[in-house]
DNA sequence: ACGAAACCTGAATCAGTTGTCATATTTTGA
DNA sequence: TCAAAATATGACAACTGATTCAGGTTTCGT
């Protein structure tokens, strides 16, 4: 009846204490990250991630408690990479508009680089739904408060910015599933030159034609 | 080192012969609906489908050849009621953009209405990511059609429109994710006029400010 | 009414998984 | 240098859940 699993059980395990932990620990993550970019995560069992990182079985439950506690892990890791990625890329923009596509290039080459990043998030969403939200409500929190901003000094129409936030992450979303990650068989120039059209006129007919 | 597996074995079931193994397999596909919606693929058992419709595990056999298989035509399934849904939405719509928020309108409402839809098809993308492509591809190709239909009559920019689609779809997916699916806390209405004036006059200021 | 075909049953099988543990090795720090 | 702490091993216990199958029940066509 119900999909929610506590911890009632599984330790919680203790971090590294020397050098040599914090090697092996991270080399399981990125494993994990490997093993579930590739195969997903329920086919990926926790034999392929300790295959793909060198160590035994065993040694994957010195630092994780389950299969589980390491894709959350590797969620919250991966936002952070890409919102400092994309935070990155916008910091000296000129303007709003100019900051969405920097943005969007920034992100397109980032879902092209890391192939991994929808896969694992995807899939995180039926192994820990919180931790999916978690994901799109910071990002969408950032992205609220440039968005406000921009609006409040008047670089942009006044409008429902929260709305405006999920509007444009689904179309960056989707834009970069597309053009990204399946087939990138579209410059990337035409994807940032057609959005900056849309996000400066919308799909309505110039008033002066 | 690859994901995709072949129907190398599992002969294909047949289509029932009488109304009763009609009504049977129909109860089983309506129970996997509900079964995979609540409790996703990987948690839902065999048994919890084949409980929820009311008949015995080895029924289930009769008529679907493994549970993936059963998965991927309620993919197509969903995929043809909500391509109906939508078209009829907007049959008769005035202009385009018109027809976008009706059809955003009608996408949220059905969305409220059937909330397994995200949940099946999303799963359905690692348990088979042709099946998804297709849904995506299917959809986009209805799309593209009234795009550049409307592009040519000149009812909207011209551009790029295989670009658009995604763009659009994206919007689309997002929003219903938030505001029909996760929490319905801000009324319809806002999201259509958003969208509306966004697709109208992008994020740019009036021209005439 | 009756034989054949279709349909249904559910316990048993079977492949594959996670997580444990007793033991071995390496690192640390005094 | 050497004992304690930390880390690593890998075989395997315990479990899960999909699929099969031999045999019963219902429906269909004549």
């Amino acid at each position: 009846m119900n999909t929610i699993k506590h911890n009632t059980k599984s330790p919680a395990r203790e971090a590294p204490k020397t050098a040599r932990g914090a090697r092996t620990r991270a080399k399981i993550l990125k494993a994990a990250e490997d093993a579930f970019g590739s195969l997903g995560y329920h086919q990926a069992g926790v034999s392929d991630i300790t295959r793909l990182a060198g160590v035994a079985q065993g040694t994957f439950y010195t630092y994780f408690a389950t299969k589980e506690d390491t894709l959350r892990e590797l969620v919250r890791d991966m936002g952070h990479k890409v919102r400092a990625h994309l935070a990155a890329a916008v910091k000296d923009a000129d303007g709003r508009l100019a900051a969405e596509t920097l943005g969007l290039k920034a992100f397109l080459q980032y879902v092209a680089d890391n192939p991994s990043l929808y896969r694992v998030l995807q899939e995180a969403q039926f192994v820990d739904e919180s931790i999916y939200r978690e994901y799109y409500e910071a990002f969408g929190r950032g992205y609220l408060r440039m968005l406000a901003d921009a609006t409040r000094k008047g670089e942009i129409r006044p409008g429902n910015d929260e709305i405006r936030v999920w509007a444009l992450m689904g179309l960056s979303n989707f834009l970069g599933l597309r053009f990204a990650l399946w087939e990138q068989d579209v410059p990337v120039d035409d994807i940032i030159a057609t959005v900056s059209d849309l996000l400066q006129h919308g799909l309505a007919l110039d008033p002066k034609s």
